[in-house]
Order: structure tokens, then sequence, then C-alpha cells
DNA sequence: TTCCGACAGTGGGGTCGCAAT
DNA sequence: ATTGCGACCCCACTATCGGAA
């Protein structure tokens, strides 16, 4: 198949908003795929290169080559060059890579050049990635989405799928089954404003604490642990005290979720940048171990035994964990019957707030395992903290925000009348929103630059924030953790917002 | 008819590792 | 030694479609 036919039809679904029409087009694509183009076709649809990340971005990809007049390019051609690309990415210089991606690109016609730096960069911008990719298989194919969904969840990997039910058809799909050793997408959880709203929204519940650090799903297999992150990358080596702790537990064969975190020693728990440094040491792993070592805290459980628990009710899963995993491996928590039962739920969290993690997550006590979905059998409240902080600048956006400005600077006001940047956010607005705040703030300009404008300092903006973090980007030392707008202040002036000062001592935790 | 779950998109900061300067 | 880049951790929020209620 020629890579123009994906460069179009990927158009064809980008033009069009009508999600049926995504999938109806996708389906056309695969059924008229030849066998030894589906592993391609089917993830470069779905918006992901089947070699993962190749060590090339959007700076090298930018160098202009001049495009080719006529689409010859295959899929497999073009398979081919980028192994070739991921391969020099392992061993070899950036002169010889960006030599490759020129050749390739030189080979490509302007509609299919646009169509590789999407790809590859990872921004397709076709609105259809792995879960209308699933829907067009099904399709093309005629099995019941629902049973692909479930396949490709267990499988962690779409084109496995994909491969095997177009060569076979449906009965290929009973063949993926929770495996132990084969990661699963992980459970993610949606947000709630309160405990409140959360008991209130499921009932009877577990209420656990929620511990900032990774996401591991543990795997073991008689003497062969590995351990997985979020999304499915193998960090076993990496994590060396979780092997042997595992070994020690009541189980031969077992699948379990959890995070691991870093305690210092008193046993409250490291910030998060500590443990994400420590999880992200990959080459002297016995230093890092030494002086960051961290302690693995499990909430859940897949697979035991050989037994599947996915459709298991949440407390028979847990009972399962219980019997496996001693209690201090375990995540802190407690039983909840119901709204009736609220004060327990609002005193835990209060309690872990006060132990220094960063808040719970209510969980349906009867719901299964939704692999790879963010149920809304879990819930997760955080405290939200707010400022007034003063708009510094703000850049162009891009895709659907272009021509709006989306990202702006955000200052706090300094001892010597001044404003220091704290970090920025495109987050928490509305069209309508980005529309007033492009012409606003185009009023208020002192500059123009490539990247948008800077303005004067006079417009006051609400933004909440999960906390502070060191930074050696910042001015203060110190920058915003998930920051985003909630409304603008019209009814404040610049010298009322709030001062790097109060911010500081709001977080005694953290000092720059 | 209205509501709501699931998705895609738009990016944020930090850290590590590697290659080039 | 320092800098720039890419990968991968953490993540919030809005718009939209289309099935459920």
């Amino acid at each position: 198949m020629l890579l123009t036919r994906l460069a179009q039809v990927s158009q064809e679904i980008a033009a069009t908003s009508a999600r049926s029409r995504k999938t109806a087009l996708l389906a056309e694509l695969f059924r008229d795929a030849e066998p030894d183009d589906v592993p391609i076709v089917i993830p470069y649809l779905a918006g992901r290169l089947p070699q993962g990340r190749l060590g090339i971005g959007w700076k090298v990809l930018s160098l202009p080559v001049p495009p080719a007049t006529e689409p010859t390019l295959t899929v497999a051609e073009v398979d081919a060059r980028l192994t070739e690309l991921g391969k020099v990415s392992g061993t070899g210089s950036q002169a010889e890579r960006a030599r490759l991606v020129a050749e390739l690109m030189g080979a490509a016609t302007d509609d299919e050049q646009r169509f590789l730096f999407g790809l590859i960069t990872g921004e397709v911008r076709q609105g259809a990635l792995d879960a209308v990719a699933v829907e067009g298989l099904a399709q093309a194919t005629g099995a019941p989405p629902a049973d692909v969904r479930r396949a490709v969840m267990l499988a962690g990997s779409l084109q496995t799928v994909a491969e095997a039910l177009l060569a076979e058809g449906p009965g290929a799909l009973t063949r993926f089954r929770l495996t132990v050793g084969r990661p699963v997408l992980p459970m993610l959880a949606h947000s709630a404003s309160s405990v409140a709203e959360a008991v209130e929204k499921l009932d009877a519940c577990a209420v656990e604490e929620k511990l900032d650090g990774i996401r591991v799903q543990l795997h073991r297999d008689g003497d062969t642990v590995r351990i997985y992150t979020r999304t499915l990358d193998d960090i076993t080596d990496r994590l060396p005290e979780l092997t042997a702790m595992a070994m020690e537990l009541r189980g031969e064969r077992f699948i379990l979720d959890g995070e691991v975190i870093a305690f210092d020693a008193a046993g409250r728990p490291r910030s998060f940048q500590e443990t994400a440094g420590r999880v992200g040491s990959r080459v002297d792993v016995a230093t890092a171990a030494k002086e960051v070592p961290v302690s693995p805290v499990f909430f859940d459980a897949l697979s035991v035994d050989g037994h599947d628990l996915l459709d298991l009710p949440f407390a028979e899963r847990h009972a399962e964990l219980a019997r496996l995993v001693p209690e201090p491996m375990r995540v802190r928590r407690t039983l909840v019957s119901g709204p009736d039962d609220l004060t327990a739920a609002e005193d835990f969290l209060a309690e872990t707030l006060e132990r220094g993690h960063e808040g719970v997550v209510v969980k349906a006590l009867d719901a299964p395992y939704s692999a790879g979905r963010r149920g809304a059998s879990w819930l997760k409240v955080k405290p939200v903290h707010t400022l007034d902080l003063v708009v510094l600048a703000a850049e162009w956006g891009h895709g659907r925000r272009t021509g709006k400005l989306s990202n702006l600077h955000l200052g706090a006001r300094t001892a010597d009348g001044g404003f220091a940047m704290l970090g920025k956010t495109f987050k928490g607005m509305t069209d309508a929103l980005l529309t007033w705040q492009t012409e606003r703030l185009q009023e208020l300009a002192v500059e123009t630059k490539g990247w948008g404008v800077t303005v004067r300092p006079e417009l006051v903006v609400e933004i909440a924030y999960d906390g502070l973090q060191r930074s050696t980007r910042y001015p203060a030392g110190v920058t915003l953790r998930f920051a985003r707008v909630v409304r603008y202040r019209e009814d404040k002036r610049p010298e009322e917002a709030d001062t790097v000062e109060t911010l500081l001592a709001a977080h005694p935790e953290v000092r720059p």
C-alpha cells in the first residue's frame, strides 16, 4: 500500500467531526490492507509508530526538505527506513540521523511529509487514536467492538490483536487472556471535588490514601518478576528492592497493582521529584537505590494463582490482595458504608493529608477492574489551592488553538514591587475565554514576539494548583504544580495579587 | 429529549541520558 | 563542563460525539 493513501485517509478523518464517519474510513482502509502491511497500517492510522519512539523530534523534522512531486513511497518502505532510523538512534550520531530523516522526507510528497511529521512527533491531530482505531478494526472484521477492546487491553497492544483478527477472524479474540508476565493497561481514576461528592456517587466504598509516586504493575511467575509502568514500560531493572520483596510474598504467580514511593527516615513521603528521579535512574541503579530506596504500596490484585480477578468486585479482589500481601505493603484505607458514613471518609482524608500525602482515592466496592479505562468507580480527591496572579505574557496556541493566545506566563508580586514568573498554564480555558483573552492581552501588549506577546502586568487571574515544587527554571526557585485558570479577576488590581512571600509561607515544606 | 461517559487535544514541569558544543 | 534534545514520569481541563436514560 502506498503511503499517500494513508496520508489522504488521515486528512479525511481529520476533516470530519463525526466519530462514526472516522470509524468507517478506518474500517475501509483496514479491509484494503495487504496482510504484510497490516502491522504497519493499523498503528499508523492510530497515530503510533510500531517502533515506538525513534529519538527523532520536532527539531530534526523541522529542517526543510524539498518534497517529492510524485507519491512513490510504500508503507513497507517507510517502515523499513524508520526501523533503520531507530537503530541509528541507539548507537549513532545525530548527523547520521538527520541525513536519514532528510532522505525519507525528500522521498515524500508535501502531504506525506505532513503525515510523517505528525506520526513521528505523536501529533496526528486527526481526532482518532487507539479507541477509534479499535472501533474501525471491529467494523472491518465483524467482531463485537467490546470484545476487540477487551482483547487490546489484555494484550496491551492494538497491533497484536489486529494482526490476529485480520488473519484469523473474530475467533482469534478468545486467545487474548490475562497472562502473568504480559502487562495490561492499568485502571485510572476520575476526579471529584470532595469526598462527599465521591461517596454520594459510589455508596459503599473504600477510601484509600493517594500516594504521590510512580504507578507500578508487578508480575511474578515463580522466580521471575517483572515490573511495568502506567504506559507498560518494563522498569524491572531499576527497582531491584521490589523484585526482592515480591519474592517474599505468599504466592507463586500473581499480578499486583500499586505505587512505588520513597519515604524519609520518619516515614513521611519524600517529594515526587525525588521518587521520580530515583525511578528514572538507569545507569547506576545500585547507588540510586541506596540513596533513595523506594517502597511498594499495593492496592489491587489482578491475578492470583492462575485466577483472573478482573471481573470480580473490588471487595473480593482486595481480599485476595490481603491474603498475599502483608499490611505494611498495602495502601492504608478505611471502609465507608455510604453517604451516612461521610464523617469517616472526611476524617480519613484529613488524616492522610496530615501524613503528607496527596489526597485519597474513593473506590466502589462492587466494581470490576476496568483495565485501560478511566472508570467512574475510582474517584480521586485532592485539595486545591488558589492564588491571584498577574499575566506577564502569552504564547500563541497550536492545532485547534491556532490564532488564539493560549499559554499564559504567570507572575507573583515580589518585595521590590516587580513580578517573578512562577510558571505557565493553558488549562481551564473555554473557547469563549480564549477569544476574550486573545483580544484583551493584545490590548495590553508591550512587545510582539514570534511565540506570542509580552504584556503590561495588569491583568489578574485566579489560578488553581496542586502544590509547589522546586525549580531551577524560575526566579523564585519554585513553580506551581498543575496550574490552571479558574477565572479572570478584573475586579482586582495587580497590586492586590499574591506575593512570592505568602506563597512560600503557605508551603513551608518546600524551600527554594 | 436530555444527560453523561469516553475520547482526543492542548499543552505544563521535572528528571535522566546522550550527543554535540 | 555545559547545553540542547528527546523520552517518560506526573497531570487538569474542555469540546465533542453518540449511546444511555
